[in-house]
DNA sequence: ATTAGCACTCGATGCACAAGAGTGCTAATA
DNA sequence: TATTAGCACTCTTGTGCATCGAGTGCTAAT
């Protein structure tokens, strides 16, 4: 075999054992492993090399070697296969999807959470931007005497409701004059146009009916910008905390970055690429510096929307995730297209 | 000053350096802190007595005294005094309250995040429960071609939505057909009464009209059992973790059973009693057997309903930690009641 | 290019020892 | 009887030191 070869097999050969046991791996464990026959000093050249590239480090001196985030890279990028899930488990997959499928959020965190149950690591989902949605139409519903919810439907088909509160008694009269005014100003309307001012300038022009109910006005607007508003929904955080790889330390900067929610969705909407792999400091986020993330993108209709993400150690099993990640991107992607066009 | 007392102002003060420093504190730590003038070897005497009352322990023999969970019962029933929560603390949480006070769930969990934040240990805070609450209205809003929302009002004036899908394209007179038909069925029953057996014979007495759109009834049972399920909002899980009095061990195994969601409500929900703290194993739950609880339940229309809470250390401030869930139960209490009966 | 052999490194483990903090006990005192 | 001073004792923490073993790097032979 070429040596040049050999040595990529080596590499392979330490990140998949170091995946599995944790434990640093040294030349004389190796060299049982492998399926060619060179001896432990061929393996030991072999390695000082792969560490001279910096793909290898040794924790001290005198233990065995351990992949560097360089090292994975390397594994993910031209080593490793992602052999495709199971069709049992795109079985299971599908069906614990399809009880979630009435309204997108609920889909998109039973993504989250099913994909944290089988990676073991934890999970993240964000909605679809919705930078480009207009408002299609905005109802509103009694609730009671001096209640009432404001439902606005967006051009993606979106839901959004909000409750709010008259200080006369309310009748479907009123709320029926309101709703036709109310629609004339706002059908069309990118949904980040509905700001305050809109808002204020809406009232000014409905007049004397924008007395009558100020707070329809506060809950349109609300409903608004939580629609415009990508979520993220988030699962098996406390996983990560009874991982071996991760010390404390680690272990809690890593959930208190997932924590921070604004943090994490810029990071998953970053870029479109289908799916990206990061490693380490590659996230460019310090609390991150041993986490690894797997995004992977959904596509709605052929345009692509929200990210599905796994976030785990840098020791992570990448080939298993990265297939699981995949999946349920494509598989939500679907589902979300039948529900919102369809 | 009488023997007798002055252990009791030991066990005190002891707990409020124990509280303060983390540290274990020794008798002439002691002597020096206190305001009345005793030698250090008068302090190891009553320190020793109550030790042997099961009141303190010692980390180790030739170390400074830490309070048993026994000894910071006694601290929090006889020996602590709550002080009220300043004006300008209750201004403020009033204010961050109010902004949230459209629906019941966002004030719910505006209060554990606020909770929360105060007191820099993990919030909780769950819904009323809904076992006596009945239908009291259901209707239906279009929201697209083929798709509709359930809209269900509760007696306790919650409201659920469900969004679905029909197989032919949605009109409005449909709608009302079956937003009539339904109501005669539905208005008046028990949340609790509307299981998948009760919409199963529903659907049959509303014959042909059922099969039109057999996803609204799916839809209207889903949005009853959620109206039926008690909610709970948690926050600021993750400062656990970064509290020194915790180890890791005892951190996450605090965090994890709160990210279960049933046992942790359950808990919440066992007793009607206004203020309840569990210290330690108190709570009967081996994972929490290093934390503390603090539990207020709230009262909507004087009527004991949620509850919020607050989990941290058993080395907690209890005098602030238990002023601060008070008033924010009363506070909350004091909203939902106007909001839902108003 | 590969291999056998060997000296070397370094963490982990165990042990001894000193320092320091704080106690428990005894005997004296108010 | 309650309090106090004094002192021996205990136990943790930190340090230094020798040992062990896994695994390496290097050299010389194949």
């Amino acid at each position: 075999m070429q040596p040049a070869i050999r040595k990529l097999k080596i590499l392979e050969a330490i990140v998949d054992s170091y995946i599995g046991t944790g434990e640093p791996v040294g030349s004389k464990t190796l060299c049982d492993g492998l399926d060619f026959n060179v001896s432990s000093a061929t393996i030991r050249n072999d390695m000082a090399e792969l560490a001279e590239l910096g793909l290898l480090t040794q924790p001290h001196t005198s233990s065995g070697r351990v992949p560097t985030n360089l090292g994975y890279r390397i594994y993910v990028d031209k080593l490793m296969s992602v052999k495709p899930v199971s069709p049992k488990e795109q079985g299971a997959i599908r069906d614990s999807l399809l009880l979630h499928s009435d309204a997108p959020e609920h889909l998109l965190s039973e993504a989250a959470q099913i994909l944290s149950d089988i990676t073991r690591y934890a999970a993240a989902v964000t909605s679809p931007p919705a930078d480009r949605a207009y408002v299609k139409r905005v109802k509103f519903v009694q609730t009671g005497n001096h209640t009432a919810m404001a439902v606005l439907i967006t051009s993606t088909g979106m839901v959004r409701t909000r409750l709010f509160r008259c200080d006369f008694v309310v009748n479907d009269e009123v709320l029926n004059l309101f709703d036709n005014a109310l629609n004339d100003k706002l059908q069309g309307t990118m949904l980040v146009d509905v700001t305050p001012a809109f808002i204020q300038s809406a009232a000014i022009s409905l007049g004397e009916l924008s007395m009558i109910v100020p707070n329809a006005l506060i809950a349109i607007h609300d409903a608004a910008r939580d629609a415009a508003t990508t979520n993220i929904a988030l699962e098996g955080q406390s996983k990560l905390l009874f991982l071996p790889e991760f010390s404390f330390e680690s272990a809690r900067q890593t959930v208190d970055f997932l924590n921070r929610t604004n943090d994490i969705t810029r990071l998953l909407n970053d870029s479109d690429e289908p799916t990206r792999v990061l490693i380490g400091e590659e996230t460019k986020i310090p609390e991150l510096s041993e986490a690894s993330l797997i995004i992977s993108k959904y596509n709605v209709s052929d345009v692509c929307s929200g990210a599905i993400a796994v976030i785990g150690p840098t020791r992570m099993n990448y080939s298993k995730t990265i297939a699981n990640t995949e999946y349920l991107a494509h598989t939500v992607g679907t589902m979300l297209s039948g529900l919102l066009n369809g």
